[in-house]
Parts: C-alpha cells; sequence; structure tokens
DNA sequence: GTATATTCGTTACTGATTTCACAATATCAT
DNA sequence: ATGATATTGTGAAATCAGTAACGAATATAC
C-alpha cells in the first residue's frame, strides 16, 4: 500500500529529525525538513500524511511526536535481528558501522565459510559457519540477512537464507538476485553507482 | 537526454554481457538478457535502442557489439580518474574491490585527514593529506570522488572536491548533500537501505 | 476582535517511466 | 522459393511518482 522509494524518505527523515531534537529544536516546518532532506516541501507533507501523523499550521510539526509517528510505522515493536553473511573487506566495515546502533535492528550473527573466522567474535558479532547458518537463523529468529559474500555464490546463499525463513535482503553482491515475491530484495550495486557517477561527470 | 535510471540499467547489462562473452556466448535476446537482470524484455528493448544500437531478428543482440555499443556510450575514452576521500573501514573497503579492476574507471589518489596514512600505499592506492587534495585532484584532472568520511565533514569535504573540479560524487556518509545543479551526486545509503528491508521484510 | 501572514492537508495535475501490442524483419526447414 | 516461427523496433497506452495549488486552520500583530 506505500511503496518503496516513500520508505526509504521516511527513514531519512527520521535521521535529521533525531539530529534536530538532539540540538533541542523542537518542531519544523516541512520546507525546513525538506531542504534538509533534499526534497520539496510538497513531499514531505505528503510522505508525513500518508503515516497518518498531523503536523500544526504555523507551529510546523512536533520533532519529538513526529520521529515517534516514523518509528511505529516503521519498526517492529519488538525489534528485528539481522544476519550478516560473507565477513570479508566489506562484511567487517559494516559489522563495525552497525554494530551496537540500532536498538530495534541488529546484527546479531555472521556467517561465513572461511574456518579461519568460526567462533571468533568480531566487530562484536559472533561468527559462524555457514553450515549452521539454517540453524542459527531459525533459533534467533532472524528475518533479513546483509549479503556480503562474493558474486558467483551469492543465490545459492540467498537461497539458503530463504529457506531458513528469511523475508528481507540487503545484497551486495552484484548480481540480481531472482526470489519468490513474498520475499524482499534490497540491491546496494556499487559498480552500478561509480559509472553512473562516471557516466553524469562526464555529461552534465 | 537519458536519465539515471536507464544509465544504471546499462551499466547492469554490461556487466551481465560481459560474464556471458567469458562464457562463450555471442548472441543473446532480449528476454534472456531482462531475465538476468530481473527487469522486462521490453525495457531491455528499449533501453538498447535509447543508445542506438539495433540487434538482429531471430538472432538476438549480438553480444561483443553490445557491450561495445554499451562502454562507446558510458565511457570516457581517455579514461577517468577517481579520488577516494576516507580510508577508514569502508574506504579500505572499496580500495581493494575496485583496485585495478576498470581500466576506464580507476581509483588514482585516496585522502584522509589522519597522518599516520599519509604516504602509504593502501591496497595499491597512494594515500595522501586532505590538504593535498585541491592540488592532486587538479593535478590527476579528477572529476569523481567517493566520499568514505565521517557524516559531520561530508558536506565541508564535497564542497573541498567540487572547489578542485570534481562533477561527480558518490557519497556514502549518511547525510544529503547540498551542490550546485551542475554536480551530480549519488548517494549510497546504507541506514536507509536497511530499514527499508526491515520494512518490507516485516509487512511484505 | 479583526486582519494578516504563514503553514498544513489534500486534490488535481504534470511529466516521466514502463509496459503493451503489433508491424517489420530475419532465419530456417522444406 | 516459400511458409512458419521467433524476435526486434517502436508508437501508443497505462502506470507511477512528484509537483503545484489552494482551501482550511492557526498564530500573531495591532
Ligand atoms: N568491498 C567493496 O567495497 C565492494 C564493493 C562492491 C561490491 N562488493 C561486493 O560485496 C561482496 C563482498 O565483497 P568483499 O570485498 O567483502 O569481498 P571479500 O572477498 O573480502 O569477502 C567475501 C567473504 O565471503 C566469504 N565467503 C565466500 N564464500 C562464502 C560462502 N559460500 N558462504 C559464506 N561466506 C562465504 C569469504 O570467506 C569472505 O570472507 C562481493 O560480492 C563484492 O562483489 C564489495
Ligand atoms: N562502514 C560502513 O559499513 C558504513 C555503512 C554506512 C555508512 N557509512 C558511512 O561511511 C562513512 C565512512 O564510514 P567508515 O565506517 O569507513 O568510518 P571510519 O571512521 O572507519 O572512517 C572514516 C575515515 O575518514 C577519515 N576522516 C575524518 N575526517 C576527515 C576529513 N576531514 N578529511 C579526510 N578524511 C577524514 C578518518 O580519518 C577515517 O579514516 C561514514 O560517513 C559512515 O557513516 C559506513
Amino acid at each position: 500500500m506505500i511503496s518503496g522509494k516513500p520508505i526509504g524518505r521516511l527513514s531519512l527523515y527520521r535521521r535529521l529529525l533525531n539530529g534536530l531534537m538532539h540540538e533541542g529544536v523542537q518542531s519544523v516546518y516541512s520546507h525546513d525538513l525538506a531542504a534538509r532532506a533534499g526534497v520539496t516541501a510538497a513531499q514531505v507533507r505528503r510522505d508525513i500524511m500518508n503515516i497518518g501523523y498531523s503536523g500544526n499550521p504555523n507551529r510546523g510539526y512536533d520533532v519529538r511526536m513526529l520521529v515517534e509517528s516514523i518509528s511505529n510505522f516503521l519498526d517492529d515493536p519488538d525489534g528485528q535481528n539481522v544476519a550478516l553473511v560473507g565477513v570479508g573487506n566489506l562484511g567487517r566495515a559494516i559489522l563495525a558501522f552497525f554494530s551496537g546502533r540500532r536498538p530495534k535492528l541488529s546484527i546479531v550473527a555472521a556467517f561465513d565459510s572461511d574456518p579461519e573466522k568460526f567462533g571468533r567474535v568480531i566487530r562484536g558479532c559472533r561468527c559462524y559457519s555457514i553450515d549452521q547458518a539454517p540453524e542459527v537463523i531459525r533459533e534467533l529468529n532472524i528475518k533479513i540477512a546483509t549479503l556480503c559474500v562474493p558474486a558467483n555464490v551469492a543465490q545459492e546463499i540467498a537461497d539458503l537464507c530463504i529457506r531458513a525463513g528469511v523475508k528481507g535482503i540487503l545484497n551486495f553482491a552484484p548480481v540480481p538476485l531472482h526470489v519468490s515475491g513474498s520475499v524482499y530484495v534490497e540491491d546496494i550495486d556499487m559498480t552500478m553507482s561509480i559509472e553512473k557517477v562516471a557516466y553524469f561527470a562526464r555529461t552534465n
């Protein structure tokens, strides 16, 4: 009913609003938030309308309450556990970045095929053998997986995760994954992104 | 004249086609390429039409020639140099990944504010002080920057790069950058992406 | 208490992107 | 040659996302 891009913007708004809250700002206008987010004021209003929150004409939006509304909308009240597969260069960077950052969304297990890594705690996250993934994913009720494995195994790892109950995948491997419609895949394709930048840097 | 999303898809098609070429495949149908890319056949045909390449009814597209057409369209014939700013966890992962990968698009300089890193060669890429950036960027004719610096300095680093001649930025810092219309910015916002996945994993 | 100025909520519009549908075209078996 | 078949190229239609515009609502100034 509400589609991908608005969700992404709500996530961004929330992050910006948290920053404002930290600075002690109590209320914010749509055009102000819009400028910070790099979108139009109409879009901010529309997005906020879509989640059922209402601002106050002439006072704008209450920062704290808007954050709360967005959080109610985006977050699972009980929190969600995330798995990371492929503890290589990128995987470790991501573990470092996300470790202990979000209470509602935490990476609770990492998997790799390299025995060097089994049993170790890397950036605060326990690393298991990929063979244990089905079991651990089920036990920890993990529904979200971050794939940082080489491209040639990405599809099989995705299938494995999905069989174990995963419903959403953040895929860093530069190959499109083929999954059933009930599983959501978000691709972060850095190669594509940098080629896009290169193209527009040249032609713009 | 041709906008962001088609460019991204062309980059993806090319990568898939290179894979096919490597396997010795000589020609490919729109629906086959479409399935691999996760888009519709009509879209593949339209995208290819847009860059002026023509296939052969009943034989499909010649893989080698299509790659060449896409490359002619996307790449600068003389190649483009890229700078990476912020040689932290993520920056090092990216350097490792891209080093010596693409001839037409190579990361030729890295910058950081940490004196520990000055003068070192990290993953095959020389690291300079951020203070030298304006000079080095000009000298190496760098028009593309990859930002892997902390969020609180991202805007000032972007401004610095742009003053030195950068026209395209790949921004990993989780803050929208404010730049003039002649500079292209592509954001990779992992926090947003993972929250999106979490949302759809929950609600799909 | 009234006028004024500002902002929100929402509907209608606009423009871009994607898909559809089919004529045109190449190939192959006969 | 020719008919059967599968595919491309592309105008037209449909869908989708984003924008503009304006009535309703609230605060402020005087
Ligand atoms: N590093 C980057 O900046 C970058 C950029 C773009 C894309 N990527 C993509 O991200 C992925 C990871 O990149 P990286 O640089 O971290 O690579 P990496 O080689 O450093 O790490 C890959 C990790 O996956 C593990 N692995 C391999 N096969 C596995 C399996 N079957 N099951 C579980 N684990 C397995 C390896 O042991 C290794 O630890 C790759 O697909 C790469 O194309 C990375
Ligand atoms: N690591 C991840 O997986 C991840 C995920 C999402 C977003 N990000 C974002 O990417 C950026 C980098 O993340 P990271 O994990 O590599 O952080 P990091 O702290 O490991 O690295 C940051 C690097 O930037 C350098 N730096 C700081 N100020 C600088 C300046 N003024 N000029 C030049 N260099 C400067 C630091 O010395 C350090 O080397 C951050 O904005 C972070 O929010 C990272």
